[in-house]
RNA sequence: GCCGUGGUGGCGGAAUUGGUAGACGCGCGAGACUUAAAAUCUCGUGAUAGCAAUAUCGUGUGGGUUCGAUUCCCACCCGCGGCACCA
């Protein structure tokens, strides 16, 4: 390095150990005391991995920092807190292969990362740090697991989970990934086992309603949405033709109902597996049917197969006898397991239509396509091809009473319809299911349950919380809880409860674990609560969440819903935990792909730390681009970065030349401390950057010209580092300031900037002929109201009257301080 | 297939209640300093044509609305993320 650059290493290690030693950022809790603006400032819960710190949490990290020192510096009091989402499978794998236990394996880690998180500066109040594994965290959870239990909404239910063959575990549904194991990849299979649910579904209005509530992104709001799944509909029961049985099958789209011409039941309905007993067709299907996993009946999708039942339903609405067909397109779990298929306005339907038609011989067996919306183009031709099926709004035909309505009023009409007659039903339906929480592994939270000699389930008394994850474990996967294995967990139980007795072997969902953190945090040593209700009233709803989009559905959803039941539990005084939520994106490689150890394209925090130093490698990825967007790492744009942190340095900590202000100087100064000022809470950290680099360019060029910024000035310039690069900013703010080193320019006050000198002392106006930009007018601000004066000035500039030859003007327009354009002919 | 999201120079990006497209940075080119290099500084840098002034084109593609469209409307193409054939 040449000798002229700062040494970075030097710098940023004084600077983090003096604020270490100042206890600067610690002891926010502030119990007992008032707050003057409160500001919880989240960042997700990470997982401690083997593999250290990754460029993508030093974004989001860096962001959050960023407005929590801007927040601190504008009075504001700052709740920034941190910790450790500890158990999870990739401990307990690593100790599969290895040997090491989990616990080694996570203390490591942490330390590894709080190393990290240190070396970046992050002003997280380490007073507060937390972590899941830790006794004193993990008995709240089982604490709360109790009271879920104590009303009634943790219970156990027996039933077909997703099992991995690989990782020896349960997975929720939401956990299996196209019929594959999110974690590990293998191939999930149905398993029949006894398990521990929450009941989720119990607040899912609520879940829905309390969105209208927040701040968060409408994208993420609508995959919550999508994921509860609300949907009305009617239940339609058809009479069977020549039977006293029926078949009720769920549509949304009852407006077509006219257009229904056959009905298929999934191969699960209980009428599919009666007619089977005498129908060797449909068993063979059946048998076929239920050895396909989730993932074959996916990937099948377009591919239809079916076999006809024989039996006939009845459309009451028309009299037309309709096919019962039994095929696998038909979920058993969703809605009825029956559908009614109306091939004009479906194009699953339209697709078995042609299966069947194409398998059927009699063209009595064949199956009608009746079109009975008229697209809103006009038009109202046959429906022969998948592309022409007509899904969308219109206007109902061949549909008697209902012709001529929009589809949105024939659905009303039609339901209404449907109820009177007494064969339609309307339902709300809902796509949550209960969440399973039992986890056949090691490395979790156990659950506080045991079990009497009987096989009856009690809970853990609370006096024996926390009930203690056992540590002589073997943890090899057997298929059978690790926790079978453990001498000291049974003997406990036996102590505690009885000869006979057992404990619950399964542990928790670590989602369980991060369901609630953000509540521990306010009040995280506390022994005899989970966290004093004037603790959680005081700091709660978080303020800023910054998660990423992996997250954006079960964590939210599983935490809102321990919220409210927390609330309901009388210990919380609001309903949503997180007001206002922002995503960032990802950090890509620099080939454009997402980041991987197999790809080779992986960046290492630590390497451009010791390279270019902490303060670089913020202000660098606050550069790349919007906090939101995924972004290429650039290797040649850091060291620009690199540079312009050595400028300021030089730039500030240069003598000062001048007492006097020069005014230009001065304004582009203020006009910089806007924007800033205004961009950081905006997190538009980029474009804040890129007017910081624009102060530079001016300052350099002030100072060739003999000008420079007096000491007060530099003292703004370095405050506005302050949250990007904090640690050159104290450096700086102490070499201008002469201040003793156990002041901080992170205790400061935000600078506030002059708006006469912010504001733009003239502006420029560009004149259009027929809009293409002719010529420019410069116009003082206070004239920019004076449009005849102006529009006179523009058709009399020289640049403007050629264009006038022998030209008429049209239509003039003046859009103030914007711009000019001359209609001509 | 469905849902969401995005597409702007060689690259990352800036600018949208419709008003000079390309801020800022990277890269590249030329120059200054230097024995030389590094570092630093200066100038240039959307494309095409031209010595130049300048002209034309230009924000994924094709249309439309408008004095004026990256921004609004319609259709389409491509990338990314998510997914549950959800009736």
């Amino acid at each position: 390095m040449p000798k002229e650059y700062y040494d970075h290493t030097a710098v940023e290690t004084k600077w983090q150990h003096a604020w270490e030693e100042a206890r600067l950022f610690l002891g926010t809790q502030k119990k007992g005391q008032d707050l003057v603006q409160k500001q919880y400032l989240l960042f997700a819960f990470a997982y401690p991995s083997g593999s250290g710190l990754h460029v993508g949490h030093v974004e989001s990290k860096t962001a959050l920092d960023i407005v929590a020192r801007y927040d601190r510096m504008n009075g504001k009091d700052v709740f920034f807190p941190v910790g450790w989402d500890a158990f999870g499978l990739p401990a307990e794998n690593y100790a599969i292969k290895t040997g090491v236990h989990p616990a080694e394996t996570t203390k490591n880690a942490i330390n590894t990362f709080r190393r990290q998180i240190k070396r970046l500066g992050i002003s997280y109040d380490w007073d507060n740090e937390i972590a899941t594994n830790n006794p004193g965290y993990y008995k709240w959870t089982q604490w709360i697991f109790l009271q879920l239990y104590n009303k009634g909404l943790a219970y156990q239910k027996d039933g077909k989970v997703n099992w991995c063959p690989s990782c020896q575990t349960v997975l929720a549904n939401e956990q299996v990934v196209e019929g594959l194991c999110e974690r590990c990849d293998s191939e999930v299979i149905q398993k029949d086992m006894k398990q521990w649910y929450f009941q989720i579904t119990k607040y899912k209005d609520e879940l829905i309603s309390g969105l209208d509530t927040v701040d968060w992104p409408e994208p993420t709001k609508a995959q919550q949405l999508n994921w509860i799944g609300k949907k009305t509909g009617i239940e339609v029961t058809y009479p069977i033709k020549g039977s006293d049985k029926s078949i009720t099958c769920f549509t949304t789209r009852p407006d077509t109902n006219f257009g229904a011409t056959f009905v298929v039941l999934a191969p699960e309905h209980s009428l599919a597996i009666e007619v089977a007993q005498e129908n060797a067709t449909v068993a063979a299907y059946l048998e076929a049917a239920e050895k396909k996993t989730e993932l074959e009946r996916q990937q099948e999708g377009k591919k239809k197969s079916g076999a006809f039942t024989g039996l006939y339903a009845v459309n009451p609405l028309t009299g037309r006898d309709m096919p019962v067909w039994v095929s696998d397109f038909v979920l058993g779990s969703f809605g009825t397991g029956a559908v009614v298929g109306v091939p004009a306005h479906d194009v699953r339907d339209f697709q078995f239509v042609k299966f069947v038609n194409l398998q059927v011989t009699s063209s009595a067996e064949k199956i009608e396509v009746i079109r009975v919306i008229e697209a809103t183009d006009g038009d109202r031709s046959d429906i022969t091809a998948t592309e022409h099926v007509y899904e969308d709004d219109g206007v109902i035909m061949n549909s008697d009473f209902l012709d001529g309505l929009s589809v949105s009023k024939a659905q009303e009409k039609i339901m209404d319809h449907m109820e009177a007659e007494g064969f339609g039903k309307r339902v709300t339906t809902y796509r949550l299911r209960d969440w399973l929480i039992s986890r056949q592994r090691y490395w979790g939270t156990p659950i506080p349950v045991v079990y009497d000699p009987e096989g009856n389930p009690h809970p853990v008394k609370e006096e024996h919380l926390p009930w203690q994850l056992p540590t002589d474990v073997d943890f090899n996967p057997t298929g059978e809880s690790p926790l079978k294995s453990s001498k000291e967990f049974i003997a406990r139980t036996e102590k505690l409860y009885g000869k006979g007795w057992r404990p619950e072997f399964d542990t928790m969902d670590t989602f369980v674990d991060s369901s609630w953190y953000y509540l521990r945090y306010v009040d995280s040593r506390n022994t005899e609560s989970l966290a004093i209700s004037e603790q959680l009233n005081k700091w709660l709803p978080v303020d800023l969440y910054m998660i990423g989009p992996e997250h954006i559905v079960l964590h939210l959803l599983y935490s809102r819903f321990f919220t409210k039941f927390l609330r309901d539990e009388g210990h919380l005084a609001f309903d949503e935990p997180f007001g206002k939520m922002r995503h960032q994106g990802m950090i890509l490689g620099p080939d454009g792909k997402k980041m991987s150890k197999s790809k080779g394209n992986v960046i290492n925090p630590d390497e451009i730390i010791e390279k270019f130093g902490a303060d670089t490698l913020r202000v660098y990825e606050m550069f790349m681009g919007p906090l939101e967007a995924d972004k290429p790492w650039d290797v040649r744009a850091v060291i620009g970065v690199y540079k312009f942190l050595q400028r300021i340095n030089r730039l500030v900590s240069s003598p000062t030349t001048t007492k006097d202000e020069d005014i230009s100087l001065t304004q582009v100064l203020h006009q910089t401390l806007k924007k800033v000022t205004e961009d950081i809470p905006k997190l538009k950290f980029n474009t804040a950057i890129a007017e910081l680099m624009k102060l530079s360019n001016a300052w350099e060029a002030a100072q060739k010209s003999g000008a420079d910024m007096t000491v007060s000035q530099k003292e703004i310039v370095a405050k506005m580092f302050a949250p990007f690069a904090p640690f050159l900013a104290d450096e700086l703010y102490h070499q201008v300031t002469g201040v003793a080193d156990t002041d901080f320019v992170h205790t400061s006050s935000w600078p506030v900037f002059d708006p006469e000198l912010a504001k733009a002392q003239a502006v420029i106006i560009p004149v259009q002929i027929n809009g293409k930009v002719r010529a420019q007018l410069e116009v003082a601000s206070e004239d920019i109201a004076d449009e005849d004066g102006i529009l006179e000035r523009a058709r009399t500039t020289e640049e403007i009257q050629k264009y006038l030859q022998g030209k008429e003007i049209k239509k003039e327009i003046y859009v103030p301080g914007k711009i000019i354009n001359l209609v001509v002919v």
